[in-house]
DNA sequence: ATGTCC
């Protein structure tokens, strides 16, 4: 990335004054390594959005932002729909609400370190993972329709989990305003067997230890000390999400043409909030949110059941559950003014700082939980949202390493066996259905998420909390 | 991310 194009904010926020049609500045949260260290896609990209309509004081990217469908991978931007404010599909992402959970266990690394590999192996038993991995959850599309209003909710009302992870879920497990008749036939076809099941990719689920703690008031909070073992699940709304992104994007680049918005990037197709298509878009994502929900919450239940083989002792809790790819309508202040925009996070956390009402009582005072998955093998960080965030990128962080390989790249570059092995070596137990998918994964593929996590926290996006490694590693 | 091209 060229530097000459960015004013200097302070050492970790680079401004880009608007130039062209941009309505607003865009701002990039980094270090000066990691800003030129980033793909120049990502300068294109993130101006690309301060040009589209109702924007509402910047457009802006997290220091793990990397080249994505229109919008970066990383990308924070928010309209307003008294102001001609648009929603799109594309900021929102394909994998509608993938997000992390984590929980603790109630064990210690002392206590999973000789039953790792039994773990390791009961654990990929019964999590379906892998590319079109069917599980245990056949729905009838009267369940399908339960599902996606309910969320997580209507997965505890099935039997799986307690009403007490429900507290612990952003928006309290099920999101408002779910228009599961908006999802087509084809989406929910595509999830009728998915439900309960982890997907491919960057999805995973992790037994981790908590390495290092930073910050021992919030931690004390969250409920975390260095040598416990915790699981965190990182997946989304599998193929009912795809197919609602795809079929939006479609439609959306009719209606951007229709309502004569101009785009720089046809991939930037998007809709007037206040328009037939935007709401459609609406109800049906916040259905693939409740999708997401229900898939954590369901996998959530599977892994209770493989710990309660090995570990009769082990209770599984949920700290939070936090998505990275939505587009939600929030308040925030805005020249001393609150107003209701649509705030679209694309590979960007929620993180909320303390005092919100909507956060669990138990760390209400200190911040909400920022979920950071890692890549495969590497670490993976808790962070807590601080009132300073509010004022960066209305509440936002990173949400992980991100890319800095392509796929391709990688599988040409590394052995999916090779790289298991030398992951065992260090004590790492990997568990894949595919060999080619861990090289597409591997570790050298991806940022230093530790790099990225210390620029969020020098930014003022979050503090840093605590650092989770990991000890089984279920792959999709 | 994804029934990795209906």
């Amino acid at each position: 990335m060229d530097l000459s194009r960015f004013t200097k904010v302070s050492d970790y926020e680079w401004r880009v004054e608007p130039f062209g049609k941009m309505r607003v500045p865009a701002v990039i949260y980094a270090s000066e390594a990691l800003l030129r260290e980033m793909d120049e896609k990502v300068f294109e990209q993130v101006t690309n959005v301060a040009t589209l309509p109702g924007i509402v004081k910047a457009s802006y990217a997290m220091p793990d932002a990397h080249w994505g469908y229109g919008f970066p991978i990383g990308g924070v931007a928010a309209f307003d729909p008294e102001a001609g404010g648009v929603v799109s599909a594309g900021g929102v992402g394909f994998d509608i609400s993938c997000g992390v959970r984590t929980l603790t266990t109630g064990l210690t690394v002392a206590d999973v370190e000789p039953m790792k590999k039994a773990l390791a192996d009961i654990l990929f038993a019964r999590i379906p993972a892998g590319v079109g991995s069917t599980g245990s959850v056949h729905l009838s599309m009267e369940e399908m329709d339960a599902m996606l209003e309910g969320g997580a909710r209507w997965a505890v009302s099935r039997g799986f989990g307690t009403e007490a992870d429900l507290e612990r879920i952003e928006e309290r497990g099920m999101m408002a305003g779910a228009r599961p008749e908006e999802v087509s036939q084809q989406a929910k076809k595509r999830q009728r067997d998915e439900v309960g099941t982890l997907g491919s990719g960057n999805h995973y689920l992790e037994v981790q230890r908590v390495a290092e703690i930073y910050h021992p008031h919030i931690a004390a909070a969250f409920g975390l000390k260095v040598g416990d073992v915790v699981v965190s699940i990182h997946c989304g709304s599998r193929g009912l999400g795809h197919q609602i992104g795809t079929e939006f994007l479609r439609s959306m680049a009719l209606a951007a043409k229709e309502y004569g918005i101009e785009l720089p990037d046809r991939e930037l197709a998007c809709a007037p909030i206040r328009s037939d298509i935007g709401q459609r878009y609406l109800g049906a994502m916040r259905a693939a949110i409740n999708c997401a929900l229900a898939n954590r919450q369901v996998i959530t239940h599977l892994a209770r059941e493989a710990f309660a083989t090995l570990f009769p002792q082990a209770r599984l809790d949920l700290i939070y559950d936090v998505s990275h790819n939505t587009c939600k309508v929030e308040e925030h202040e805005v020249d001393g003014r609150s107003r209701k925009l649509y705030v679209h996070r694309k590979g960007a956390t929620r993180a909320f700082g303390p005092g919100r009402p909507d956060l669990p009582e138990a760390f209400r005072h200190v911040g909400q939980p920022v979920l950071i998955g890692g890549s495969m093998g590497t670490a993976s960080y808790v962070l807590a949202g601080r009132e300073e965030s509010e004022h960066h990128a209305w509440g936002s962080a990173c949400h992980g390493a991100g890319r800095s390989m392509s796929r391709i790249q990688a599988t040409k570059r590394w052995r999916g066996r090779d790289i298991i092995e030398a992951l065992a070596v260090r004590g790492i137990e990997i568990r894949a259905p595919s060999l080619r998918g861990v090289a597409e994964e591997a570790p050298g593929a991806y940022k230093d998420v530790s790099a990225v996590v210390d620029a969020a926290d020098r930014a003022g996006l979050a503090h840093k909390v605590a650092k989770l490694t990991p000890l089984v590693c279920i792959k999709g």
